[in-house]
RNA sequence: GCUCCCUUCGUCUAGCGGUCAGGACACCGCCCUCUCAAGGCGGGAACACGAGUUCGAUUCUCGUAGGGAGCGCCA
């Protein structure tokens, strides 16, 4: 090491050597003392290494059990496998493999080592720091769709397409397309792609992903509209699933007070009577559906002379608690007819009661 | 220290000697609008640096800098 070079076995026994008594031997191989490892590598290209950088690996301990990079080669060999991807961190032992693979007079397989993935902030993912396992992302409300098409456009493009089908991907897939750097990991992306797909499959197919959650957050869809409702006017406002369940649980279930803010602003005293009238055309209703309820809203609203706003908001506030929800009358119809009803009655005696003090 | 690998907008990338260096996410502005979104339109934003090769380099070669990995009786 003080003359510069790597620490290495000094070759004592490389031609053999009686057995020394009470020392249980290791195993070397004996890799060449010259020429070049040279293999083209699937993603990197042609990689050369001197043989004088490869040290005589030990393949067996004392106790005759193989290590590391002996069986892979030998399992490899077992399995007949024919294409090793693998990260790059394994390319250093790409050619000590190599020697063995010829030793062993296999046939080598092809090899391709693609770059890690870094975290959002740019640095290694580590055990420490910011690696997780694949399910994370379903508990954190990505759909498998979002995440696989994440990935696989992290150091992999197809000329500027962004959108993969499963399919899609199988038939233009190439592993000799995929870059040589590493990638950090962005989720803004992922989110993006995740609303993508929320919006763009069938709105049944997400309510099945859905109701995982829903039944994580404790949450009885029995309880409000059919999830692939919900799903249809939610999609284009939420990034995850997660926050389509937060966001969602109005529609199921009782809200305890009114966000101060909100029923601040908008539960005054003089919206007391377009409240009324709301709630004694909405009752009147026959049907309940999305495009009667805003017709009725902007009929109410132009008989009062009110602009959406007046009336909107304080409605929203009414059903919902927030001045932040769909539009109102998909808010009318997912929280439903009698909840809705209900809920105005509420309003009522909450802007009376105001109005009173 | 030695060896190997990497380097285009903030991020993911297209490019494969001649392009106004393209797209996407994010960001900014405008429009739409009942809130928040979504959507539409527009905008700013990159070839790490230095030598070569060449009529011409983001592209080819060599250096430099920066980053990563390996140099185990760990996988």
């Amino acid at each position: 090491m003080k003359a510069g070079l790597k620490p290495r076995y000094d070759g004592h026994c490389r031609e053999g050597a009686a057995p020394v008594k009470g020392v249980k031997p290791i195993v070397r191989f004996r890799n060449p003392r010259e020429g070049d490892v040279v293999f083209d590598d699937l993603v990197r290209g042609r990689i050369s290494i001197s043989n004088t950088e490869l040290d005589d690996l030990v393949i067996a301990r004392p106790d005759g059990s193989p290590t590391y990079n002996f069986t892979v080669v030998v399992d490899d060999v077992d399995m007949a496998v024919s294409l090793v991807i693998r990260g790059d961190d394994h390319i250093n032992n790409t050619p000590r493999q190599i020697n063995i693979y010829r030793a062993l007079g296999a046939e080598l397989p092809d090899f391709a080592h693609v770059p890690m993935i870094l975290g959002d902030d740019g640095a290694r993912l580590s055990k420490r720091h910011g690696a997780v396992g694949v399910m994370q992302y379903r508990d954190d409300g990505y759909l498998p769709q979002a995440l696989l098409n994440y990935l696989v456009r992290l150091g992999w493009s197809h000329g500027d397409q962004e959108i993969f089908s499963l399919q899609e991907m199988i038939d233009t897939f190439d592993i000799r397309d995929v870059n040589r750097k590493a990638s950090a990991f962005n989720t803004e992306k992922l989110d993006w792609l995740n609303q993508h797909y929320m919006k763009s499959l069938p709105p049944a197919e997400v309510a099945q992903h859905l109701a995982w959650h829903f039944e994580q957050a404790g949450i009885d869809p029995e309880n409000g509209p059919p999830l692939a409702d919900l799903v249809s006017v939610q999609a284009d406002r939420v990034k995850t699933l997660c926050e389509m369940t937060d966001q969602s649980r109005v529609f199921y279930r009782e809200f305890d007070e009114y966000d101060p803010g909100a029923a601040h602003k908008h539960l005054r005293p003089v919206t007391a009577d377009p409240l009324a009238a709301i709630g004694g055309r909405l009752a009147e209703l026959d049907r309940w559906e999305p495009e009667m309820l805003n017709e009725t809203i902007r009929a109410v609203a132009e008989e009062l002379e009110l602009g959406m706003g007046k009336i909107a908001q304080p409605l929203r506030v009414a059903l919902t608690g927030t001045a932040v929800s769909p539009s109102i009358d998909k808010t009318l119809w997912l929280v439903g007819r009698e909840r809705s009803l209900a809920r105005i009655q509420r309003a009522l005696a909450f802007v009376i009661a105001r109005a009173a003090n």
